[in-house]
DNA sequence: GGACCTTTGAAGGCG
DNA sequence: CGCCTTCAAAGGTCC
């Protein structure tokens, strides 16, 4: 009797299962539609609670983008960050001097690294972490997965049982050296070097004098240790393949101004969320590499982005009509009309705070005002638009840089009405009393594709 | 192949 | 302290 009552509860378990599996897969596609989710990879057995069980799963293939090492960790989680939930983890973590978030507590960050050893020497694949931890739906992820943003974090025994000791600082020595001496060719395993390991003994902290030929190539193997990503960005990551699929729009540029606005129009509770992330990554990419710092990456773009920018200062105070722009005239933003419509599932457009003050007054927002002040200039991102700028105004192209600006900015007659086709921006008054409201503002998509058609 | 474009935020440097 | 610069992601575009 005991049996047949065991075996009963066992086949109403696997049903439920069953059910959860289908069902999460279900919710995954939809909330990413582009996410190319198999089934069976959407929810972990529950019979099997360590993730060592995805090894099987999870294809033994290079992915072409590397993955996050740190946004599996990152359980974007919506119980927890659900709007309708008290942003708890908001307030008593802000600093009310600053208005920054303070780095958490140790304790704070278990919810977010649940990785757990199970994933040692296992590539993070995105749908491995994607299988919801603790019935948390996890952070969603683009459709062409994530770059590798700190190479040197490939999954590694060090790593995964830093994760999941549930990285408690104490418990978090430096990388060690060598994330993978072993040398097992796995297209995730990078340069186990890293520049700040203490421990490393190629870098000979003791004074142990090299010759600069041998240092640079040290330099040269050194990994790159990427910046953590800011709310943003980890934003942008998460929604732009939702982006791309509402606009069909591929272009980064106009995708990211479409967040961009996206962005603004979040609400506080939604930004925050993100902030929250954002925070944990940077304190866990300090963890990580304690000595990097954001200098060590200066240089490593070669771009000539100041360049432009001193060059086109100049243009500005010479008054050159030259444009030396090397793209053509790319309108990015009326194609956002489509895009930034109600119809995005985000929905927070619409839940935007009556008042700028209210989003922008957010402590875990607060470059806030340089954004909405920026955002009449970016709109005009063709150099010949900014070379038409700088016939109407020069104040306008320096606006993003001086915070003094704002007044002006506003103020002035928008440059963008003088353009031929005007962009629905948000008007330079609305930004002083509403928040975006692109909804209303926009034209038809079609008129948007018209005009970028013409 | 690499820089550029675009966005916001973080961080470092400088005056 | 404020301002400026650079970098982080991303993919089309251009040189």
């Amino acid at each position: 009797m005991l049996a047949v009552l065991l075996l009963h509860h066992w086949r109403e378990q696997r049903a439920v299962v069953s059910w959860l599996a289908q069902t999460s897969r279900q919710y995954l596609q939809m909330k990413w539609p582009l996410l190319d989710v198999p089934a069976g990879a959407t929810l972990k057995d529950s019979r099997s609670p360590s993730p060592a069980h995805l090894s099987n799963k999870v294809p033994v293939v290079q992915h072409p983008h590397h993955v996050h090492p740190l946004t599996p960790l990152l359980t974007y989680s919506n119980d927890r960050f659900s709007p309708g939930s008290p942003p708890a983890h908001l307030s008593p973590e802000i600093d009310p001097k600053t208005g920054i978030p303070r780095p958490p507590h140790p304790s704070e960050l278990s919810p977010y690294y649940p990785l757990s050893p199970g994933a040692v020497g296992q590539i993070p694949h995105p749908l491995g972490w994607l299988v919801p931890q603790q019935g948390q739906p996890v952070y969603s992820i683009p459709a062409g997965g994530f770059r590798h943003p700190y190479p040197a974090l490939a999954m590694n025994a060090s790593m995964s049982s830093l994760m999941s000791s549930r990285f408690s600082p104490h418990m978090v020595p430096p990388p060690a050296h060598g994330l993978h001496p072993s040398g097992i060719p796995h297209p995730t395993i990078v340069s186990p070097i890293v520049k700040q390991e203490p421990a490393q003994p190629s870098v000979s902290p003791g004074g142990n004098a090299k010759s600069p030929v041998t240092v640079k190539k040290e330099e040269e193997k050194k990994p790159h240790i990427k910046k953590p990503l800011n709310a943003f960005m980890l934003y942008m990551k998460e929604m732009r393949a939702k982006v791309v699929a509402e606009c069909t729009l591929k272009e980064s540029a106009a995708i990211n101004q479409i967040l961009g606005r996206r962005w603004h129009s979040l609400s506080r509770e939604e930004q925050a969320k993100y902030y929250e992330l954002a925070r944990k990554e940077r304190q866990l990419h300090s963890q990580l590499y304690p000595t990097w710092s954001a200098r060590d990456n200066y240089g490593k773009k070669k771009k000539r982005k100041r360049e432009k920018l001193a060059q086109q200062q100049t243009q500005d105070t010479e008054s050159s009509l030259v444009s030396k722009s090397k793209k053509p005239c790319v309108q990015y933003l009326p194609v956002e009309k489509p895009c930034d419509s109600p119809a995005s599932s985000h929905g927070s457009m619409l839940d935007s705070p009556a008042t700028p003050s209210a989003a922008l007054a957010s402590p875990a927002a607060p470059a806030a005002t340089h954004s909405e002040q920026a955002q009449p200039l970016s709109l005009t991102t063709k150099p010949e638009a900014r070379a038409q700028l700088a016939l109407h105004s020069a104040a306008f192209l320096s606006s993003k840089a001086s915070s003094s600006s704002s007044s002006s900015g506003l103020s002035s007659p928008s440059p963008l009405l003088s353009r031929p086709i005007p962009f629905p921006s948000v008007p330079p008054t609305a930004l002083l009393t509403s928040p975006p409201s692109f909804p209303t503002a926009l034209p038809s998509p079609q008129a948007a594709l018209a005009v970028l058609q013409a």
